[in-house]
DNA sequence: GACGCGATGAAAAACAGGTGAAATCGCCTG
DNA sequence: CAGGCGATTTCACCTGTTTTTCATCGCGTC
């Protein structure tokens, strides 16, 4: 499942390397080189982060000093620290200050994918991959969504942002999201801030929903954003 | 929530992407390109600012000065500091002055955007986002305003502007407001002075009450402004 | 009765978001 | 390593909504 990551990590070189192994697995990924942006963003409500991995060295804030702060802010997500010493010490007082694992540099990308992998799966609110609401069920391990219409069940596969897109409206049916929220939760920081992405991919699974026959459960509500109607028409 | 917002930033480009991604949330932004002349719209009773974004470098005044007379001056507002230089040292030196956060550049546009929320968030002025006086009540998350009349609740959806303009009467009640006033704190510096949007606007709002059968809770105090009664003929 | 201020309705402009086609990207295969 | 393929993004255009402008009107004051 793709997860809303952020990485502080202030060697430019590494940075980029773990942003697009972590992206290559579906992963939605920020970045920050410096410990006090990245706290920032983390206690911003920009997005809503599903993991944070953080450099122990960090100008600005140090990376333990920055799972403090998230753990008394009362913030849940998996914390995972990267460290360039091994000592004892260090893990202890990693651990103290709330984070949940550490790495220690150098490590294998392979490594470090199984890591983020096993915390998310340790999370207390870590939910049963399947998200039923209404007449729609979804399971993201197939990647099939199906519909229960009156003329029986359909299945319909759905490629990976679609994928992201309808389990997100699938947890917040009934409301009205607005395109702004959709976009940071689903993309990364963007450069272009006049990009119709979020409205190309509306479209896109709308297009796909009604091409398997089924009345748009996707509303758009005027200069306010999108909303999801889990029940089919005739439904309860 | 919009914010009235006073930018200054001396690199053209720059400001005008700030400018415009700022006034695409909705917000009011007002901009200078020289630090002596932002201050001069800041201490200036013009508009009440609610968010200064300060850039570092500027002809005139530099941005810390700036942040320093603002404070000196007993003003409240949040001051967002954007630096070139990410050195620790700038950095307590801009939050000495008065600054609230800062921001190094090059920063993404959505980044800017979670600080501007976070800051007014934390703000001890920071209401609670129902504004309800008398019979109305306005709820800025959903656009929603609710008057209890005599046959019951009615909700009214607003657009943008008579969002705004609604939630400063509703902060102003019973209030003489010179169209001027409004004017100056819901719409920016304009090049124009013979536009009578405020009048425009306020009969938009009025009709779409009277649409929904209100009679106009706005009144017009001939060649002093507009007031507003938050009850409803009949009530107590 | 002229003047000034604001109201008014209609029209124009600006804007957000929707759309299809085309370009681009990342990955896979030969 | 080229070509192909599906997924995703961009582009240009279109649509409906919101905001501003314009020309005109009405009312109270001087």
């Amino acid at each position: 499942m793709p997860l809303r990551i952020l990485l502080v990590e202030d060697e430019q070189e590494l940075a980029g390397a773990v942003q697009s192994v972590l992206q290559r697995q579906g992963h939605v990924v920020d970045s920050s080189a410096d410990g006090l942006q990245g706290w920032m963003l983390l206690s911003s409500e920009l997005a809503r982060y599903e993991l944070a991995i953080v450099d122990w060295m960090l100008p600005g804030l140090s990376g333990p000093e920055l799972c403090r702060r998230a753990r008394t802010a009362g913030l849940q997500l998996p914390l995972l620290l990267l460290t360039a010493r091994a000592e004892t010490t260090d893990r202890v007082e990693g651990l103290d200050a709330g984070a949940d694992d550490y790495l220690s540099k150098p490590f294998a990308m392979e490594e470090l994918l199984a890591r983020v992998r096993a915390l998310h799966r340790r999370q207390p609110s870590y939910r049963e991959p399947v998200l039923a609401v209404g007449a729609y069920r979804f399971d993201p391990q197939s990647g099939l969504l199906e519909v229960s219409t009156a003329g029986g069940l359909v299945a319909i596969p759905l490629a990976g942002k679609e994928q992201q897109l309808m389990s997100y409206f699938l947890e917040n049916p009934e409301q009205i999201i607005p395109g702004s929220q959709l976009r940071n939760q689903l993309w990364d920081l963007h450069q272009d801030p006049v990009s119709n992405v979020v409205a190309a991919q509306i479209r896109l699974l709308r297009r796909k929903l009604a091409a398997h026959g089924l009345a748009s459960p996707i509303e758009t509500v005027p200069s306010r954003g999108y909303r999801f109607h889990p029940r089919l028409p005739g439904e309860p």
